[in-house]
RNA sequence: UCCUCGGUAGCUCAAUCGGCAGAGCGGCCGGCUGUUAACCGGUUGGUUGUAGGUUCGAGUCCUACCCGAGGAGCCA
Protein backbone atom coordinates (compact mmCIF):
# COMPACT_ATOMS: atom_id res chain seq x y z
CA UNK A 1 0.00 0.00 0.00
CA UNK A 2 1.37 3.59 -1.19
CA UNK A 3 0.95 6.32 0.92
CA UNK A 4 -2.94 7.78 0.35
CA UNK A 5 -1.99 11.46 -0.59
CA UNK A 6 -4.04 14.87 -0.98
CA UNK A 7 -3.90 16.17 -4.13
CA UNK A 8 -3.75 19.69 -2.90
CA UNK A 9 0.29 17.92 -1.72
CA UNK A 10 0.97 16.82 -4.66
CA UNK A 11 4.29 18.15 -5.48
CA UNK A 12 6.04 17.19 -2.40
CA UNK A 13 5.43 13.52 -3.86
CA UNK A 14 7.09 14.02 -6.89
CA UNK A 15 9.09 10.61 -8.09
CA UNK A 16 7.19 8.96 -5.08
CA UNK A 17 4.46 6.45 -6.07
CA UNK A 18 1.44 6.82 -4.26
CA UNK A 19 -2.33 6.05 -3.54
CA UNK A 20 -5.20 8.60 -4.98
CA UNK A 21 -8.92 8.01 -3.62
CA UNK A 22 -11.54 9.96 -5.42
CA UNK A 23 -13.70 10.30 -8.18
CA UNK A 24 -13.08 10.32 -12.00
CA UNK A 25 -13.73 14.00 -12.88
CA UNK A 26 -13.37 13.91 -16.75
CA UNK A 27 -11.59 11.00 -18.79
CA UNK A 28 -10.57 10.70 -22.57
CA UNK A 29 -8.71 8.54 -24.21
CA UNK A 30 -6.56 8.34 -27.35
CA UNK A 31 -6.00 4.63 -28.43
CA UNK A 32 -3.29 3.08 -26.53
CA UNK A 33 -3.19 6.65 -23.92
CA UNK A 34 -5.87 7.19 -21.51
CA UNK A 35 -6.20 10.04 -18.90
CA UNK A 36 -8.35 10.83 -15.92
CA UNK A 37 -8.81 14.02 -14.27
CA UNK A 38 -9.25 12.76 -10.85
CA UNK A 39 -10.79 14.60 -7.55
CA UNK A 40 -10.45 13.84 -4.47
CA UNK A 41 -11.37 16.37 -2.34
CA UNK A 42 -8.20 18.47 -1.63
CA UNK A 43 -7.86 18.98 -5.76
CA UNK A 44 -7.96 17.76 -8.90
CA UNK A 45 -4.99 15.78 -11.04
CA UNK A 46 -4.13 14.12 -14.06
CA UNK A 47 -3.50 10.44 -13.87
CA UNK A 48 -2.05 8.70 -17.43
CA UNK A 49 -2.56 5.11 -18.28
CA UNK A 50 -0.43 3.64 -20.97
CA UNK A 51 -1.69 1.00 -22.47
CA UNK A 52 1.83 -1.07 -22.77
CA UNK A 53 1.97 -0.39 -19.27
CA UNK A 54 -0.75 -2.26 -17.96
CA UNK A 55 -2.65 -5.58 -17.65
CA UNK A 56 -5.52 -5.64 -20.54
CA UNK A 57 -8.14 -5.80 -18.38
CA UNK A 58 -6.79 -2.99 -16.33
CA UNK A 59 -6.14 -0.45 -19.35
CA UNK A 60 -10.05 -1.67 -21.01
CA UNK A 61 -11.48 -1.06 -17.44
CA UNK A 62 -10.09 2.55 -17.27
CA UNK A 63 -10.83 3.65 -20.62
CA UNK A 64 -14.63 3.02 -20.64
CA UNK A 65 -14.60 3.90 -16.42
CA UNK A 66 -17.83 6.57 -16.48
CA UNK A 67 -17.67 10.44 -15.24
CA UNK A 68 -18.08 10.56 -11.39
CA UNK A 69 -17.25 6.99 -10.51
CA UNK A 70 -15.25 6.56 -7.57
CA UNK A 71 -11.87 5.25 -7.96
CA UNK A 72 -8.72 4.20 -6.33
CA UNK A 73 -5.59 5.49 -8.45
CA UNK A 74 -1.72 4.34 -7.50
CA UNK A 75 1.32 5.58 -9.92
CA UNK A 76 4.45 7.49 -9.55
CA UNK A 77 3.79 11.36 -9.28
CA UNK A 78 5.88 13.52 -12.08
CA UNK A 79 5.85 17.31 -12.83
CA UNK A 80 5.03 18.08 -16.10
CA UNK A 81 3.69 21.59 -17.46
CA UNK A 82 1.24 19.94 -19.24
CA UNK A 83 -0.58 18.50 -16.69
CA UNK A 84 -3.76 20.69 -15.83
CA UNK A 85 -5.42 20.24 -12.81
CA UNK A 86 -5.29 22.33 -9.28
CA UNK A 87 -3.07 23.26 -8.59
CA UNK A 88 -1.69 21.39 -11.46
CA UNK A 89 1.43 20.85 -13.30
CA UNK A 90 1.99 17.04 -11.83
CA UNK A 91 0.52 14.39 -13.17
CA UNK A 92 0.88 10.31 -12.08
CA UNK A 93 1.68 7.88 -14.42
CA UNK A 94 -0.79 5.32 -13.09
CA UNK A 95 0.66 1.65 -12.02
CA UNK A 96 -2.57 0.41 -10.67
CA UNK A 97 -6.57 1.37 -10.89
CA UNK A 98 -9.37 0.07 -8.75
CA UNK A 99 -12.73 0.66 -9.18
CA UNK A 100 -15.23 1.08 -6.30
CA UNK A 101 -18.45 2.03 -7.87
CA UNK A 102 -18.70 2.15 -11.05
CA UNK A 103 -21.86 5.26 -12.18
CA UNK A 104 -24.67 3.68 -14.40
CA UNK A 105 -26.35 5.62 -16.55
CA UNK A 106 -25.91 9.41 -17.27
CA UNK A 107 -23.89 11.68 -14.84
CA UNK A 108 -26.65 14.99 -15.14
CA UNK A 109 -23.97 17.56 -15.33
CA UNK A 110 -21.65 17.01 -18.62
CA UNK A 111 -18.82 19.09 -19.14
CA UNK A 112 -20.39 22.21 -20.69
CA UNK A 113 -22.52 25.02 -20.72
CA UNK A 114 -25.31 24.25 -18.49
CA UNK A 115 -28.36 27.11 -17.83
CA UNK A 116 -28.38 28.15 -14.12
CA UNK A 117 -31.78 26.38 -13.17
CA UNK A 118 -30.45 23.25 -14.40
CA UNK A 119 -27.31 24.14 -12.54
CA UNK A 120 -28.90 24.93 -9.30
CA UNK A 121 -31.39 21.99 -9.27
CA UNK A 122 -28.10 19.91 -9.25
CA UNK A 123 -26.52 21.59 -7.01
CA UNK A 124 -25.84 18.70 -4.76
CA UNK A 125 -23.45 17.70 -7.88
CA UNK A 126 -22.71 21.33 -9.29
CA UNK A 127 -20.12 21.42 -6.11
CA UNK A 128 -18.21 19.05 -7.46
CA UNK A 129 -16.98 20.79 -10.50
CA UNK A 130 -13.97 22.99 -10.19
CA UNK A 131 -15.22 26.89 -9.98
CA UNK A 132 -18.18 26.14 -7.18
CA UNK A 133 -15.33 23.45 -5.43
CA UNK A 134 -13.26 26.50 -5.63
CA UNK A 135 -15.56 29.41 -4.45
CA UNK A 136 -16.60 27.28 -1.31
CA UNK A 137 -12.91 26.62 -0.33
CA UNK A 138 -12.52 30.22 -0.53
CA UNK A 139 -15.63 30.43 1.34
CA UNK A 140 -14.33 28.57 4.09
CA UNK A 141 -10.98 30.35 4.44
CA UNK A 142 -12.50 33.38 5.09
CA UNK A 143 -14.88 32.26 7.84
CA UNK A 144 -11.55 30.79 9.16
CA UNK A 145 -9.77 34.47 8.54
CA UNK A 146 -12.72 35.82 10.29
CA UNK A 147 -12.79 33.75 13.25
CA UNK A 148 -8.68 34.60 13.85
CA UNK A 149 -8.96 38.06 13.19
CA UNK A 150 -11.44 38.59 15.89
CA UNK A 151 -10.31 36.40 18.35
CA UNK A 152 -6.92 37.80 17.77
CA UNK A 153 -8.48 41.13 18.76
CA UNK A 154 -10.00 41.11 21.62
CA UNK A 155 -13.54 39.27 20.57
CA UNK A 156 -14.82 36.78 22.42
CA UNK A 157 -17.50 34.06 19.96
CA UNK A 158 -21.26 35.02 21.73
CA UNK A 159 -24.16 33.12 20.01
CA UNK A 160 -27.27 35.39 19.43
CA UNK A 161 -30.70 33.69 18.91
CA UNK A 162 -32.32 32.64 15.75
CA UNK A 163 -36.05 32.54 17.54
CA UNK A 164 -36.53 36.46 17.87
CA UNK A 165 -40.12 38.21 19.59
CA UNK A 166 -40.38 40.79 17.25
CA UNK A 167 -38.38 42.73 14.42
CA UNK A 168 -35.27 44.58 15.41
CA UNK A 169 -35.48 47.17 12.92
CA UNK A 170 -39.24 46.52 12.10
CA UNK A 171 -38.60 47.67 8.68
CA UNK A 172 -37.75 44.63 6.48
CA UNK A 173 -40.08 41.70 6.76
CA UNK A 174 -39.19 38.69 8.06
CA UNK A 175 -39.97 34.60 8.49
CA UNK A 176 -42.25 34.04 11.25
CA UNK A 177 -42.92 30.74 12.80
CA UNK A 178 -45.99 29.59 15.45
CA UNK A 179 -44.35 29.49 18.81
CA UNK A 180 -45.99 27.53 21.46
CA UNK A 181 -48.68 29.75 23.82
CA UNK A 182 -46.28 32.99 22.79
CA UNK A 183 -47.76 33.26 19.84
CA UNK A 184 -45.27 34.39 16.58
CA UNK A 185 -41.70 33.94 16.49
CA UNK A 186 -39.53 35.45 13.60
CA UNK A 187 -36.02 34.34 12.62
CA UNK A 188 -33.62 36.43 13.05
CA UNK A 189 -32.14 39.34 10.69
CA UNK A 190 -29.56 40.71 13.43
CA UNK A 191 -27.94 39.75 16.25
CA UNK A 192 -27.10 43.24 17.33
CA UNK A 193 -29.07 44.09 20.25
CA UNK A 194 -27.46 40.74 21.74
CA UNK A 195 -24.32 42.00 21.21
CA UNK A 196 -25.01 45.51 22.24
CA UNK A 197 -25.79 43.84 26.05
CA UNK A 198 -23.00 41.29 25.37
CA UNK A 199 -20.36 44.01 25.35
CA UNK A 200 -21.20 45.24 29.13
CA UNK A 201 -20.35 41.78 29.80
CA UNK A 202 -17.40 40.76 27.53
CA UNK A 203 -16.18 44.56 25.99
CA UNK A 204 -15.81 42.90 22.58
CA UNK A 205 -18.01 40.52 21.32
CA UNK A 206 -19.26 39.14 17.94
CA UNK A 207 -21.71 36.46 16.88
CA UNK A 208 -21.48 34.49 13.52
CA UNK A 209 -24.67 33.19 12.27
CA UNK A 210 -27.44 32.41 9.91
CA UNK A 211 -29.59 35.47 9.19
CA UNK A 212 -32.88 35.51 6.96
CA UNK A 213 -35.05 37.70 5.07
CA UNK A 214 -38.34 37.38 3.71
CA UNK A 215 -38.15 40.05 1.53
CA UNK A 216 -39.08 39.48 -2.42
CA UNK A 217 -36.03 40.57 -3.69
CA UNK A 218 -34.47 39.08 -6.94
CA UNK A 219 -31.68 40.18 -7.58
CA UNK A 220 -27.99 38.64 -7.93
CA UNK A 221 -27.34 40.61 -4.57
CA UNK A 222 -29.78 39.01 -2.48
CA UNK A 223 -30.41 35.68 -0.57
CA UNK A 224 -33.10 34.94 1.95
CA UNK A 225 -30.82 32.66 4.13
CA UNK A 226 -27.53 34.32 4.13
CA UNK A 227 -24.77 34.23 6.81
CA UNK A 228 -23.20 37.60 8.97
CA UNK A 229 -20.90 38.17 10.96
CA UNK A 230 -21.61 41.37 13.23
CA UNK A 231 -18.75 42.85 15.81
CA UNK A 232 -20.13 44.99 18.26
CA UNK A 233 -17.07 47.02 20.49
CA UNK A 234 -17.64 48.80 23.37
CA UNK A 235 -15.53 52.21 24.44
CA UNK A 236 -15.50 52.86 20.55
CA UNK A 237 -16.86 55.76 18.57
CA UNK A 238 -17.70 56.46 14.50
CA UNK A 239 -13.61 56.52 13.60
CA UNK A 240 -12.54 53.89 15.86
CA UNK A 241 -15.43 50.86 14.07
CA UNK A 242 -13.74 51.85 10.66
CA UNK A 243 -10.33 51.45 11.93
CA UNK A 244 -11.42 48.22 12.90
CA UNK A 245 -13.17 47.17 9.56
CA UNK A 246 -10.08 48.17 7.71
CA UNK A 247 -7.72 45.89 9.05
CA UNK A 248 -10.17 43.21 9.47
CA UNK A 249 -11.26 43.06 5.90
CA UNK A 250 -7.46 43.31 4.76
CA UNK A 251 -6.77 40.56 7.45
CA UNK A 252 -9.94 38.30 5.55
CA UNK A 253 -8.47 39.24 1.66
CA UNK A 254 -5.00 38.84 2.25
CA UNK A 255 -5.71 35.43 4.17
CA UNK A 256 -7.12 34.35 0.90
CA UNK A 257 -4.60 35.56 -1.29
CA UNK A 258 -2.04 33.41 0.79
CA UNK A 259 -4.26 30.27 1.38
CA UNK A 260 -6.25 30.05 -2.40
CA UNK A 261 -3.94 30.27 -4.86
CA UNK A 262 -5.02 27.72 -6.63
CA UNK A 263 -8.41 28.58 -6.04
CA UNK A 264 -8.29 32.07 -7.21
CA UNK A 265 -6.47 30.98 -10.10
CA UNK A 266 -8.82 28.68 -11.27
CA UNK A 267 -11.22 31.28 -11.17
CA UNK A 268 -9.56 33.12 -13.40
CA UNK A 269 -9.10 36.24 -10.63
CA UNK A 270 -7.52 39.61 -11.24
CA UNK A 271 -5.26 39.18 -8.00
CA UNK A 272 -3.28 42.22 -8.30
CA UNK A 273 -7.04 43.97 -7.40
CA UNK A 274 -7.10 41.97 -4.07
CA UNK A 275 -3.20 42.83 -3.40
CA UNK A 276 -4.23 46.45 -3.26
CA UNK A 277 -6.63 45.93 -0.13
CA UNK A 278 -4.62 47.32 3.03
CA UNK A 279 -5.28 49.67 5.27
CA UNK A 280 -6.11 52.32 5.52
CA UNK A 281 -9.49 52.64 3.26
CA UNK A 282 -10.20 55.72 1.80
CA UNK A 283 -13.27 57.64 3.83
CA UNK A 284 -16.38 59.95 2.26
CA UNK A 285 -19.04 61.39 3.35
CA UNK A 286 -22.59 61.02 1.96
CA UNK A 287 -22.42 64.85 1.42
CA UNK A 288 -19.30 64.26 -0.70
CA UNK A 289 -20.72 60.90 -2.30
CA UNK A 290 -23.98 62.40 -3.59
CA UNK A 291 -21.43 65.17 -5.15
CA UNK A 292 -19.16 62.53 -7.22
CA UNK A 293 -22.77 61.01 -8.37
CA UNK A 294 -23.94 64.15 -9.66
CA UNK A 295 -20.73 64.42 -11.11
CA UNK A 296 -20.61 60.91 -12.71
CA UNK A 297 -24.35 61.42 -13.35
CA UNK A 298 -23.02 64.77 -15.93
CA UNK A 299 -20.93 62.66 -17.85
CA UNK A 300 -22.99 59.44 -18.53
CA UNK A 301 -24.40 59.71 -21.60
CA UNK A 302 -26.95 56.86 -22.10
CA UNK A 303 -30.50 58.36 -20.72
CA UNK A 304 -31.72 54.80 -19.11
CA UNK A 305 -28.00 54.57 -17.08
CA UNK A 306 -28.64 58.44 -15.95
CA UNK A 307 -31.98 58.25 -15.10
CA UNK A 308 -31.01 55.32 -12.21
CA UNK A 309 -27.93 57.96 -11.21
CA UNK A 310 -30.72 60.32 -10.01
CA UNK A 311 -30.44 60.74 -6.23
CA UNK A 312 -31.12 63.90 -3.86
CA UNK A 313 -30.07 64.39 -0.44
CA UNK A 314 -31.98 62.36 2.06
CA UNK A 315 -32.35 59.03 -0.33
CA UNK A 316 -30.46 55.76 0.30
CA UNK A 317 -27.84 54.60 -2.16
CA UNK A 318 -29.19 52.04 -4.76
CA UNK A 319 -27.29 49.57 -6.30
CA UNK A 320 -26.35 51.33 -9.53
CA UNK A 321 -24.72 54.18 -7.47
CA UNK A 322 -22.65 51.79 -5.80
CA UNK A 323 -21.75 50.68 -8.15
CA UNK A 324 -20.73 53.96 -9.91
CA UNK A 325 -18.89 55.18 -6.92
CA UNK A 326 -16.98 52.03 -6.13
CA UNK A 327 -15.38 52.45 -9.97
CA UNK A 328 -13.76 55.41 -8.63
CA UNK A 329 -11.81 53.80 -6.27
CA UNK A 330 -9.63 50.86 -6.38
CA UNK A 331 -9.70 49.82 -2.50
CA UNK A 332 -12.61 49.27 -0.47
CA UNK A 333 -14.41 52.66 0.13
CA UNK A 334 -15.95 53.69 3.78
CA UNK A 335 -18.95 56.16 3.38
CA UNK A 336 -20.14 57.64 6.56
CA UNK A 337 -22.69 60.20 7.89
CA UNK A 338 -26.07 58.89 5.92
CA UNK A 339 -29.24 60.97 6.46
CA UNK A 340 -30.84 59.51 9.37
CA UNK A 341 -34.01 58.78 7.83
CA UNK A 342 -33.28 56.08 6.22
CA UNK A 343 -31.22 54.41 8.76
CA UNK A 344 -32.20 52.30 11.47
CA UNK A 345 -33.98 54.46 14.76
CA UNK A 346 -30.14 53.28 17.35
CA UNK A 347 -28.04 55.24 15.40
CA UNK A 348 -26.17 57.95 17.07
CA UNK A 349 -26.78 61.40 15.19
CA UNK A 350 -24.39 63.38 14.23
CA UNK A 351 -23.03 66.78 16.91
CA UNK A 352 -24.73 69.44 15.55
CA UNK A 353 -26.82 67.92 12.36
CA UNK A 354 -29.59 65.77 13.76
CA UNK A 355 -30.73 65.09 9.93
CA UNK A 356 -27.52 63.35 9.81
CA UNK A 357 -26.23 59.91 11.49
CA UNK A 358 -23.07 58.48 12.36
CA UNK A 359 -23.28 55.46 10.47
CA UNK A 360 -20.94 54.27 7.76
CA UNK A 361 -21.46 51.47 5.04
CA UNK A 362 -18.02 49.69 3.35
CA UNK A 363 -18.42 49.31 -0.14
CA UNK A 364 -16.17 47.04 -1.96
CA UNK A 365 -14.07 47.83 -5.29
CA UNK A 366 -14.82 46.48 -8.93
CA UNK A 367 -18.52 47.52 -8.55
CA UNK A 368 -19.76 45.10 -5.96
CA UNK A 369 -20.98 47.31 -3.68
CA UNK A 370 -21.97 47.19 0.06
CA UNK A 371 -20.38 44.30 2.08
CA UNK A 372 -20.28 46.12 5.50
CA UNK A 373 -23.53 48.40 7.29
CA UNK A 374 -22.44 49.60 10.93
CA UNK A 375 -22.82 52.82 12.66
CA UNK A 376 -22.19 53.97 16.26
CA UNK A 377 -24.88 53.18 18.86
CA UNK A 378 -27.13 55.53 20.90
CA UNK A 379 -25.65 55.84 24.46
CA UNK A 380 -28.32 57.87 25.65
CA UNK A 381 -31.13 56.39 27.51
CA UNK A 382 -33.62 59.53 26.93
CA UNK A 383 -32.64 60.35 23.07
CA UNK A 384 -32.99 56.31 22.82
CA UNK A 385 -36.47 56.22 23.98
CA UNK A 386 -37.13 59.23 21.61
CA UNK A 387 -35.94 57.40 18.99
CA UNK A 388 -37.50 54.20 19.61
CA UNK A 389 -41.10 56.44 20.22
CA UNK A 390 -40.35 58.08 16.45
CA UNK A 391 -40.19 55.15 14.86
CA UNK A 392 -43.48 53.89 16.12
CA UNK A 393 -41.62 50.96 17.75
CA UNK A 394 -43.34 48.70 20.93
CA UNK A 395 -41.66 50.62 23.90
CA UNK A 396 -41.97 47.39 26.42
CA UNK A 397 -40.07 45.31 23.75
CA UNK A 398 -36.78 46.97 24.05
CA UNK A 399 -36.93 47.78 27.94
CA UNK A 400 -34.04 45.42 28.40
CA UNK A 401 -32.08 47.24 25.60
CA UNK A 402 -32.84 50.33 26.90
CA UNK A 403 -31.82 49.24 30.47
CA UNK A 404 -28.27 49.38 28.61
CA UNK A 405 -27.87 52.82 28.92
CA UNK A 406 -29.38 53.10 31.97
CA UNK A 407 -26.70 50.79 33.52
CA UNK A 408 -23.00 51.96 32.99
CA UNK A 409 -23.73 53.69 29.30
CA UNK A 410 -20.85 53.87 27.01
CA UNK A 411 -19.83 54.97 23.48
CA UNK A 412 -19.79 51.84 21.47
CA UNK A 413 -20.15 50.95 17.97
CA UNK A 414 -20.81 47.92 15.76
CA UNK A 415 -21.36 46.78 11.76
CA UNK A 416 -22.45 43.77 10.14
CA UNK A 417 -20.64 41.55 7.32
CA UNK A 418 -22.64 39.69 5.01
CA UNK A 419 -20.24 36.43 4.68
CA UNK A 420 -21.53 35.81 0.98
CA UNK A 421 -21.35 39.00 -0.61
CA UNK A 422 -17.27 39.08 0.77
CA UNK A 423 -16.63 35.75 -0.56
CA UNK A 424 -18.58 37.05 -4.60
CA UNK A 425 -16.06 39.99 -4.28
CA UNK A 426 -13.08 38.11 -3.16
CA UNK A 427 -13.55 35.11 -6.32
CA UNK A 428 -14.86 37.29 -8.44
CA UNK A 429 -17.93 35.89 -9.29
CA UNK A 430 -20.95 37.73 -10.48
CA UNK A 431 -23.76 36.02 -8.00
CA UNK A 432 -24.19 35.49 -4.80
CA UNK A 433 -26.04 32.18 -5.23
CA UNK A 434 -22.24 30.60 -5.73
CA UNK A 435 -21.16 31.61 -2.85
CA UNK A 436 -23.32 29.34 -0.69
CA UNK A 437 -23.65 25.53 -0.70
CA UNK A 438 -27.77 25.36 -1.09
CA UNK A 439 -28.75 28.87 -1.75
CA UNK A 440 -31.67 29.60 -0.60
CA UNK A 441 -33.74 32.38 -2.88
CA UNK A 442 -37.14 33.91 -3.00
CA UNK A 443 -38.08 30.73 -5.76
CA UNK A 444 -35.88 28.26 -4.30
CA UNK A 445 -35.70 25.69 -1.41
CA UNK A 446 -34.50 22.07 -3.36
CA UNK A 447 -31.84 20.95 -2.48
C1' U B 1 -44.83 44.24 -6.68
C1' C B 2 -43.05 46.57 -11.40
C1' C B 3 -40.04 46.54 -16.19
C1' U B 4 -37.36 43.57 -20.03
C1' C B 5 -36.12 38.83 -22.11
C1' G B 6 -36.93 33.65 -22.41
C1' G B 7 -39.27 28.19 -22.10
C1' U B 8 -38.02 23.01 -28.52
C1' A B 9 -34.13 15.78 -27.20
C1' G B 10 -30.89 14.18 -20.60
C1' C B 11 -27.96 19.25 -21.44
C1' U B 12 -26.84 23.85 -24.70
C1' C B 13 -29.30 25.73 -28.72
C1' A B 14 -31.26 26.19 -34.24
C1' A B 15 -35.78 25.86 -37.20
C1' U B 16 -36.33 31.92 -43.05
C1' C B 17 -43.19 34.30 -44.93
C1' G B 18 -47.49 29.66 -40.95
C1' G B 19 -45.63 24.21 -44.83
C1' C B 20 -41.61 16.92 -43.43
C1' A B 21 -38.72 19.17 -35.71
C1' G B 22 -32.67 19.69 -36.57
C1' A B 23 -27.35 20.21 -34.74
C1' G B 24 -23.61 19.88 -31.03
C1' C B 25 -22.67 17.70 -26.31
C1' G B 26 -23.95 13.40 -23.22
C1' G B 27 -25.14 7.89 -23.63
C1' C B 28 -23.99 3.39 -26.68
C1' C B 29 -20.50 0.87 -30.70
C1' G B 30 -15.75 1.36 -33.31
C1' G B 31 -10.81 4.07 -34.29
C1' C B 32 -6.50 6.89 -32.60
C1' U B 33 0.43 7.34 -27.71
C1' G B 34 -0.16 13.87 -24.94
C1' U B 35 -5.52 14.92 -24.18
C1' U B 36 -6.94 20.08 -21.75
C1' A B 37 -15.14 20.62 -22.40
C1' A B 38 -9.80 15.99 -27.24
C1' C B 39 -10.78 14.45 -32.16
C1' C B 40 -12.91 11.10 -36.32
C1' G B 41 -16.96 7.53 -38.06
C1' G B 42 -21.60 5.21 -36.71
C1' U B 43 -25.86 5.03 -33.45
C1' U B 44 -29.60 6.48 -29.73
C1' G B 45 -32.73 10.26 -28.43
C1' G B 46 -39.20 14.70 -28.97
C1' U B 47 -46.54 15.40 -25.29
C1' U B 48 -42.00 22.12 -28.82
C1' G B 49 -44.04 24.94 -20.51
C1' U B 50 -49.88 24.37 -19.74
C1' A B 51 -54.96 25.25 -21.43
C1' G B 52 -57.86 27.23 -25.13
C1' G B 53 -58.42 29.80 -30.00
C1' U B 54 -57.44 31.20 -35.49
C1' U B 55 -56.10 28.11 -39.89
C1' C B 56 -56.38 23.13 -45.03
C1' G B 57 -51.98 23.22 -41.89
C1' A B 58 -49.16 26.15 -35.63
C1' G B 59 -42.59 25.37 -32.48
C1' U B 60 -44.03 29.85 -35.33
C1' C B 61 -50.07 33.90 -35.00
C1' C B 62 -53.96 35.34 -30.79
C1' U B 63 -55.76 34.95 -25.36
C1' A B 64 -55.02 33.36 -20.37
C1' C B 65 -52.01 30.99 -16.99
C1' C B 66 -47.37 28.48 -15.09
C1' C B 67 -42.05 28.47 -14.72
C1' G B 68 -37.14 30.74 -15.28
C1' A B 69 -33.35 34.74 -16.09
C1' G B 70 -31.70 39.94 -15.77
C1' G B 71 -32.88 44.64 -13.65
C1' A B 72 -35.69 48.09 -10.11
C1' G B 73 -37.34 48.74 -5.06
C1' C B 74 -35.47 46.81 -0.14
C1' C B 75 -31.02 45.43 1.94
C1' A B 76 -25.78 42.42 4.01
Amino acid sequence: MFPVIRVEQIGDYEGQEVTIRGWVYNRTHKGKLVFLLMRDGYGFAQCVGFKNDLPADLFDAMTRIPQESSVIVTGVVRADPRAPGIPGGYEVGITGFEVVQAVEGEYPIALKEHGVEFLLDNRHLWIRTPSQWAVLRVRAVVIAAIHEWLADNGFIHMDTPILTPAACEGTTTLFGTEYFDEGVAYLAQSGQLYNEANIFAFSRVYCFGPTFRAEKSKTRRHLTEFWMVEPEIAFCDLDGVMEIEEQFVSHIVQTALKKCAPELKALGRDVTALERVTPPFPRISYDDALAMLAEIRAQTEDPEAKALLDIEWGMDFGSPHETALTKKFDKPVFVYGYPTAVKAFYMEPWPGRPEVCKSVDLLAPEGYGEIIGGSERISDPDLLLQHIHEHNLPEEAFKWYIDLRRYGSVPHSGFGLGVERTVTWICGIDHLREAIAYPRMINRVYP
